[in-house]
RNA sequence: GGAGAGAUGGCUGAGUGGUCGAAAGCGGCACCCUGCUAAGGUGUUAUGCUGGUUAUACCGGCAUCGAGGGUUCGAAUCCCUCUCUCUCCGCCA
């Protein structure tokens, strides 16, 4: 969330932020409440500093005059509850409010109403150019009995499947020269709890808002016909984790920037996406990837040197694997309403004939760090939110979309590329046969 | 799953209805003293909201002793619910 009195301060910024990223959000009725809850705060703090002072001498008295004071200090008592109730209400309804307002956005963003208007800032790679007919990821994965969609799809619904021999050996390559990587570059790595409480969702500013996209996870007791919630939530990324991991700590200023890795399964409802991208891996309920997680100083610059980092670091992984991509800076319309500024990395995909998303880089200032209470002292001696940032590095299996397409051989095998051989026994190519 | 114990400031740990935002110790910070210096002394040391004021200085009010409710004129202290931790038993990759 951003800061309540920047709301006060700045309305007219706020509004535009709402604008720009087609965030609802209410200012006027905002400052209404804040205002309605200083005033009640303000009632409240008199009726109780009247009771304390009116206490402290009670306790001195005697026999009928007590009596006499307590009585009298029942009225206050009860005139106290009910402005209570009344700022307990209001205090509510404020907060239910301010989580929902838009974070800051950066002067760079470009202004667009979804994902068709994000903006290509540069290309890396050459396009393969095939001699042959190319074959997409479910052909080769099928030919090469790999990636087994159907039988995911018979034990676990719609959007499952099955990596299988070859295809699980890469996928857990990819994710392991990804991670020692990025350990090399100094980064704690994290295998961090895949099921997490609501604060942790509210935290990282998925919830509210995003609760259809999270499964909840309940235990069905024995003759019950349905799930009883156990409040619990499968992350949709390890950034929900790792970035709650130091919520509501003060660090010190000497040990940041922190260099987080996670690398855990994701879990996605996909709710809303029905007949978009079906076929294929590329749109899956269950995937993993390895992510980087930032904390730093509150400061702009310090920030923004942090995401051209965690930017290098995924397209380096990108031009090891010898994957064409692109960097697109997100439009304010396709920009979560945390995020100040987000880069898009998207990797070429032969079968979609286009660039497809991999990676998503965001800087949120302190927008989740204000929501998880992660502060640090300053060199003076200061409490300031941590600036929060994170990028994928890898995730798969969308990138064995590009990694098997990209790389596949007229004879139907596929080159392995060769920084992963390394975590595949040494094998220079995948072809039918047992692993 | 069964039985029990507990949750207090950066840490350890007192405190069972009013003078407790909270003893004491440790740690931190500031200053002072001292030729036996990994010593001694003094002071200081939580956070949030809010008002005086526009301000990270100062002064005041309010709140906070795991969380949320309740009893009471008054709650760290009594009652209820929840969360978490620990011990024993059971089960278990």
């Amino acid at each position: 969330m951003i800061d309540p009195k920047f709301i006060i301060q700045n309305p007219d910024a706020v509004k535009e932020a709402a604008r720009k990223k087609r965030i609802s959000f209410d200012v006027d009725l905002f400052i209404q409440l804040d205002e309605k809850r200083r005033t009640l705060q303000t009632q409240v703090d008199e009726i109780r500093a009247e009771k304390n002072a009116a206490n402290e001498k009670i306790s001195n008295l005697q026999g009928d005059k007590k009596q006499q004071a307590i009585s009298k200090m029942k009225e206050k008592s009860d005139e106290e509850k009910q402005a209570t109730e009344e700022l307990r209400q209001t205090e509510t309804e404020w907060k239910n409010l301010l989580l929902t307002a838009p974070g800051q956005i950066s002067p760079d963003v470009p202004e667009g109403k979804d994902d068709t208007e994000n903006v290509e800032l540069y290309k890396v790679g050459e396009l393969p150019n095939f001699k042959f007919e190319p074959k997409s990821h479910e052909e080769l994965g099928k030919d090469l009995d790999i990636i087994d969609i159907e039988r995911g799809v018979k034990i676990a619904g719609s959007r499952n499947y099955f990596l299988k021999g070859d295809g699980a050996l890469l996928e857990l390559a990819v994710l392991n020269f990804t991670l020692h990587k990025l350990a090399a570059k100094g980064f704690t790595a994290f295998i961090p709890p895949l099921l997490v409480n609501e604060d942790a969702m509210v935290g990282t500013s998925y919830f509210p808002g995003g609760e259809e996209q999270a499964y909840a996870v309940g235990v069905m007791r024995p003759g019950e016909q349905h799930l009883e919630s156990d409040e619990k939530f499968l992350i949709g990324t390890s950034e929900v984790s790792v970035t709650s991991y130091h919520s509501g700590e003060i660090l010190e200023e000497k040990d940041l920037p922190l260099l987080y890795a996670g690398i855990s399964a994701c879990f996605r409802r996909e709710a809303g996406t029905y007949g978009k991208d079906t076929s294929g891996l590329y749109r899956v309920h269950q995937f993993q990837k390895v992510e980087q997680v930032i904390l730093c100083k509150n400061d702009l610059e310090e920030s923004t040197k942090m995401h051209q980092m965690i930017l290098k670091n995924a397209e380096e992984v990108l031009q090891d694997l010898h994957l064409p991509y692109r960097v697109v800076a997100v439009c304010s319309g396709d920009m979560g309403q945390g995020q100040y500024y987000k880069n898009d990395i998207e990797s070429w995909m032969p079968s979609r004939k286009n660039y497809g998303e991999t990676h998503s880089c965001s800087t949120f200032l302190d927008f989740q760090s204000r929501r998880l209470n992660m502060r640090y002292k300053d060199k003076n001696g200061k409490t300031q939110f941590v600036h929060t940032l994170n990028n994928t590095c890898i995730a798969s299996p969308r990138v064995l979309i590009a990694l098997l397409e990209v790389h596949q051989n007229q004879d139907g095998t596929i080159t392995i590329p060769e920084v992963l051989r390394p975590y595949m026994g040494g094998k220079e190519k995948l072809s039918k046969g047992p692993s």
